[in-house]
Parts: structure tokens; C-alpha cells; sequence
DNA sequence: ACTACATTTCGTCATATGACGAATTGATGG
DNA sequence: CCATCAATTCGTCATATGACGAAATGTAGT
């Protein structure tokens, strides 16, 4: 019980859904992901310690950076991978989301012109281009 | 997006996610849920209200009591339907969830000795004797 | 070591939420 | 009609939550 509310919790802001959705399918840097939802950079931490205590996402440091992606398929809880699955389902479609998501793309498209280096680029790490796998390498 | 986080909202608290799971597979009026959640009534008012407008569970007036029950399977909109799945799925086997029903039948006897019309009677009304039949359509 | 930048932590503040009791509404039955 | 009980609405209060900026931490490059 005490997971599950704390996992219900997690999805109860819109900014920490709006997260959820944003990283299906590619990880994304705190500062990436502040810019997209144009908060402070730490409103943007909380949201997504918040998300990570609750086994949703997984941050991966990589130089001064970290990012952030969707809970690995089999690595997480049943309950981390259950609500991703109905809070995807139930968004996917969603006027606001399909909105967000071209908003990440000129986010991502103008951080390239001005500072390559910041969009990792070894594959390794970029297996993530499409939603099924999500980060696989694991070390820290 | 709003309906949605209307919706998860509604699972925020965890007395209403108790609710929920004590109104799997029968109807309760407002006075058995308060005695089971040991809330002030008007508390209880306010937690089934919130539900209801998430479009989670439905009231129906029966003489002075108003028996509420989950959303029905085909009436109600597929972001309901999923989330009650999501919501049951995940807790039912939980031991305070499982420590509530015990608390309910409890009640529910109590309430036959002292009052028997307390609980409604016909099998029209009482289309959710089985867990399972609410619980087992999943597909869409 | 010093600087620059990304991120996190911490303290503070405004607002949202859940609890209650009092008062209101609605239905049953004397 | 009036009393009674179930339920809801409303006002209030304490606490939880999300926002920010300032300061701390960590890393890379000079």
C-alpha cells in the first residue's frame, strides 16, 4: 500500500506526467528537461527525484550531466512498469502531449546548433531512439 | 489531460483508494463507508464525491441511503475502466487491503443484526456480487 | 587551484488538500 | 406537520505540496 501511494502521488502533478511522457522513446538532461517545462532548475530536480523514488524513471550521470529515462521494462517493480503502461495508454493521444512533444523537439533541435556535446552521442547510450528499448547498460 | 489528472488526483488519497478496493464486487452506502473508514460522515461525503466525479465509482439513492458501487464496466469512459483495473491490479494483495475486508465484513454483520434493511436486496442492484467480474475485462 | 556549469539540497512562502463540526437538504414514518 | 436519520454543503483549520532563490556539491577544462 505504502508503494502504491506512493507511486499514485508521483503522477498526481501535471508537470511530473508531463516528464513521464516527454522521455518516451530518448533520456533527457535535468537542464533539457527544465527547459521544456520552463521551471527552475530546482523544481525540475524535486520533480524528478520524486518520479526516480518512485522506481519510474532512472538517472544515469554522464560528465557534469544527468539523464533521466522511462524505468527500464525488466528491471523495474511490477507497479513502477504497471502505471507507466496506463499513464501512457492514457495519455498518448493527449492534445497538451502532442503539444509538448513538439516543443522538446525545437528544444532538442536548437541545443544542437549551440552546444553538440550536449546530446550524448556514443550509441550505447542511445539505444532509446524508439520507445520499446529504453536504456539498457546499466553501471554506476 | 485534465480529465486524467482529474483522475489521478482522485487516487492521491489513500483513504479513497481503500474505497475503491471496498467497494470491489458490492455496493455501500455513505454510513457503511464511514464506519469502515472511521471518518467524520461529511469527510466520507466529500472522498465519495471526489470519486464519483472521477467517474470511478457511481451512487445510486435507495430510500434515505445513497449505495455506491464502481463504475460500471460499459457506462463508463475507458480512462476509468483502466484505471479501476490499474488500481485493483495492484493492490489486491495487500495485506492492509486484505486487513480492510476483514473490517468490512465485520461491519456488514453488525449492521444485519442491528438493521436489515440496511442492505439492499434485490439482485438487480446486485450485478457486482463477484470480485472477478468487474476486475477480468481488459481489453479494448 | 580557479572558473564555469549542471545538478542537488535547503529554507521559505503561497496555495491545495483533507480533516472536522455546524447547518442544510431530502426522505421516511409517526 | 413534525421528528428522525442519511447525506451533502459550507466554513474553518492544520498540514502537505509545489514554486522559487540561495547555497552546496560535483565535474570538466584552463
Amino acid at each position: 500500500m505504502f508503494d502504491f501511494m506512493n507511486t499514485a502521488r508521483a503522477i498526481t502533478d501535471e508537470n511530473r506526467v508531463r516528464i513521464l511522457m516527454a522521455l518516451r522513446g530518448r533520456a533527457l538532461c535535468v537542464c533539457q528537461v527544465t527547459a521544456f517545462l520552463d521551471l527552475a532548475p530546482s523544481t525540475t530536480s524535486k520533480h524528478l527525484s520524486v518520479l526516480r523514488q518512485a522506481r519510474l524513471i532512472e538517472g544515469r550521470k554522464r560528465g557534469k550531466w544527468v539523464y533521466y529515462s522511462l524505468a527500464d521494462q525488466d528491471g523495474s517493480p511490477a507497479l513502477a512498469r504497471k502505471t507507466l503502461a496506463w499513464v501512457m495508454e492514457s495519455l498518448q493521444d493527449s492534445p497538451s502531449i502532442i503539444e509538448d512533444e513538439k516543443r522538446i523537439q525545437r528544444i532538442l533541435a536548437r541545443e544542437q546548433k549551440i552546444c553538440a556535446e550536449h546530446t550524448p552521442m556514443d550509441p550505447e547510450f542511445y539505444h532509446s531512439m524508439e520507445i520499446h528499448s529504453l536504456v539498457e547498460g546499466e553501471d554506476d
